[in-house]
DNA sequence: CATTTTTCATAGCATTTGTTATTGTTTTGA
DNA sequence: TCAAAACAATAACAAATGCTATGAAAAATG
């Protein structure tokens, strides 16, 4: 709980009120490895804190490929925004990729409660912000202008720790190479 | 300022009183062609509507090599939220490719309006939501997935007659690959 | 602990894309 | 209008990456 306000705490200060308001909407939750937080074509409604664990968000082309966009481990928040903005079914699928604990909220009563509370209306758009904003600004350059081999140099710097706990696909999933090729980069390094 | 309104209502409706602080924020601005509206390196603290014209966004990697990140024509807003955001100069140029005619307003000053007004904070959540995490997560996927071919396609679609405005390398950088390789997918296509 | 499954490295070949150069065309600007 | 510059198509070769297959190593499972 220390945690959780420590990590709330990034996006802005909340009076008292709203944190308790807040912390009514949460709910623990436990996932086993393989099992998934949303699948795809289901309606979204929940975001998740990870607590402890990993999940990976991905797609699934028609022909069967996997597509990871990304992977959240402990303090990122989850869930499909997009889908949920448009009320339309995910096109992703979220799915722990180790035993994961969360804590999560229905994202319709948190958006009501940004109308109650100004200080959580701050919140959600130094949420969105920083995560949609300012994080994302750099990939896309990078997946249009450096090769394969820059972009797990990235990948280690962005997910510091995480590169033990993924599989070699997985890793290279999310940088948008095959395994293969993966192979032949650690190999040269 | 028909447009405008039209444009504006698109994020939601806004008062009287608010659309009357907004307007008092905007101030025509004209570009001759190859004219910056921000250059690298510069402190960004303007949004811009283009009301005519063309712009585009782009990085210039150390060896020269223009990135094109986004075209934003008739409509569109633009301006480097990132470095606003962060209050640090900008990592992208921002040019006119064509003579341009925008109005722009202070996003700071736009930002403290919207702890005046909140329907104009709904306003800027709703620009967000829409144009940052909506319009943004398609790219994530098809960046790391599909060939040049398929991205010139979407392309196409994302910005309808937009195709004969700009040069074959303006394409060519905004999709991540060579004019020579442009070249031979459209020979084929 | 043995067996089955998954993962990884690697090889050989195919495909996509980049690089450089050439040529003809179009655009620009004096 | 004319010369210079920019642009586009194309060719030949190079580099990056994908595809398929194979065997070894590691992990999962009974």
């Amino acid at each position: 709980m220390e945690q959780l306000r420590a990590k709330f705490a990034t996006y802005g200060t909340l009076s008292e009120e709203t944190m308790e308001d807040m912390t009514k909407l949460l709910r623990p939750h436990s996932y086993a490895k393989g099992a998934y937080f949303l699948q795809e074509g289901q309606m979204a409604k929940n975001i998740a804190i990870v607590v402890k664990g990993l999940f990976s968000q991905y797609y699934v082309s028609p022909d069967g490929d996997v597509v990871i966009k990304r992977f959240f481990p402990e303090t990122y928040f989850t869930g499909s925004l997009p889908a949920m903005l448009t009320h339309s079914p995910s096109m992703f699928a979220i799915r722990a990729l180790e035993p994961t604990e969360t804590l999560e909220y229905n994202f319709y009563e948190f958006k009501s409660l940004t109308e109650k509370h100004r200080d959580l209306a701050a919140f959600y758009i130094r949420y969105m912000e920083i995560h949609w904003i300012i994080e994302k600004e750099p990939l896309e350059i990078s997946f249009r202008y450096d090769n394969a081999k820059t972009r797990y140099i990235n990948f280690l710097k962005e997910y510091p720790n995480l590169e033990p706990r993924l599989k070699q696909h997985e890793i290279a999933s999310y940088l948008g190479i095959t395994p293969t090729q993966l192979s032949r980069i650690r190999a040269e390094m």
